[in-house]
DNA sequence: CAGATCTCAGACAGATTGGTCTATTTCGTC
DNA sequence: GACGAAATAGACCAATCTGTCTGAGATCTG
């Protein structure tokens, strides 16, 4: 009853119950996109296969969205939620203190590549197609980086370790790097090794 | 005389010089495609685009290329030679021991990082833009990670840290992921905490 | 029921995509 | 200078792209 009812996997991020706008073809079409984006590309992925999947007539997109960039811009938004909400419940149901939310976190990453539509991190992928800093999609991912370094700092913070900016920026790319290896090659184990080097820098 | 002469930068290593095969216009094809593709993303980029910048025939490049994938591939294949290159020489100039070049990759990267046309890890971005693993281009990119790891392995193995496979892994996905974070929010200084986390790691 | 808003299907636009074909010209090598 | 290979420009193709417009139908609120 308590505890496990929140720990939330990534299908579940997915169902319509956590959306939380009152425009239903909204969400439609965001969280279609979303999926067909992460699992084709942005540029690969057009407008009508979006359409088509949604099922949402053309003219409800640009009633919601300016351009397709909005929509991009929507999804990463969207996506970016989701996975703070994941990354907040799943390490409060699996740790207490901060510096167990801070390992655990690593744990939760093993889990999510032995998942099985894992196609790397998504904010990652919206830098690799919009690699411009200044295009919205990138700004909106680097916008997601920057909450979860700040989660991540608070932890150090929490948990005391010294310089706490420096800790999150390590346990930061640690995180990504483990991520590109898992999907660039398959080694879901780079989890493990980036929770290594992560107590290893703790001292 | 001997040792700078084969520190090759960047703009360097895109120099006609180091180009090796007989057909001029299949290496200029190569060159520009390559910086083209870094530069605005693969899917984003079209082949007239290719060949106006190259100044070459469309017919020539279907002479020498399957298909706009096939060129993909070969700018792939280009470039992982040059970056080993690159490592090869770069870590022999500054350094002497195999675990000193495992070390000043680390320095070398945020030279990277911090030069002008930097816009993250080709291999990364392409296997952001070809998810699918059994892709040829995606292929190709993990072929390029798989070298970087052998070449790694071989140092911690030379530098007699134990197992030396789990040293290269670490390694990698440290660079990775700064290369990660440098791209998407600016902060080179990801180089310097993931070298730190790389010493932290050696114990 | 009335009226405003939302959504619909689909035609349409103009540009661009990857790729093919042809006819001509350039080029290196005897 | 002659021959064969390589490269040229550019027309052309069918498909796809994002985005606009229309006019009818659905839905919600007063």
């Amino acid at each position: 009853m308590e505890g496990h009812e929140v720990d939330l996997n990534w299908t579940d991020l997915y169902n319509s119950k956590t959306m939380v706008t009152n425009s239903p073809r909204r969400d439609r079409l965001v969280s279609t996109a979303s999926e067909l984006f992460y699992r084709r590309g942005f540029h690969a992925t057009g407008i009508d296969t979006v359409l088509a999947e949604s099922g949402v007539a053309k003219m409800t997109l640009y009633n919601h969205f300016k351009s397709k960039e909005g929509l991009i811009v929507a999804t990463i938004d969207d996506r970016s939620s989701r996975v703070m909400k994941w990354i907040e419940f799943g390490t409060a149901s699996r740790a207490q203190t901060a510096l167990g939310k801070l390992l655990v976190l690593f744990d939760m990453h093993e889990d999510w590549y032995n998942s099985p539509n894992f196609l790397g991190c998504y904010f990652q992928r919206v830098c690799a197609e919009f690699p411009d800093r200044n295009s919205a999609p990138h700004r909106a991912a680097a916008t997601h980086f920057s909450k979860l370094f700040d989660c991540l700092k608070n932890w150090a913070e929490e948990a005391d370790l010294g310089t706490p900016a420096a800790r999150a920026e390590e346990a930061l790319l640690l995180l990504e790097g483990a991520t590109v290896m898992a999907q660039a090659t398959g080694a879901t184990i780079a989890a493990r090794r980036a929770r290594r080097s992560f107590e290893a820098t703790l001292g």
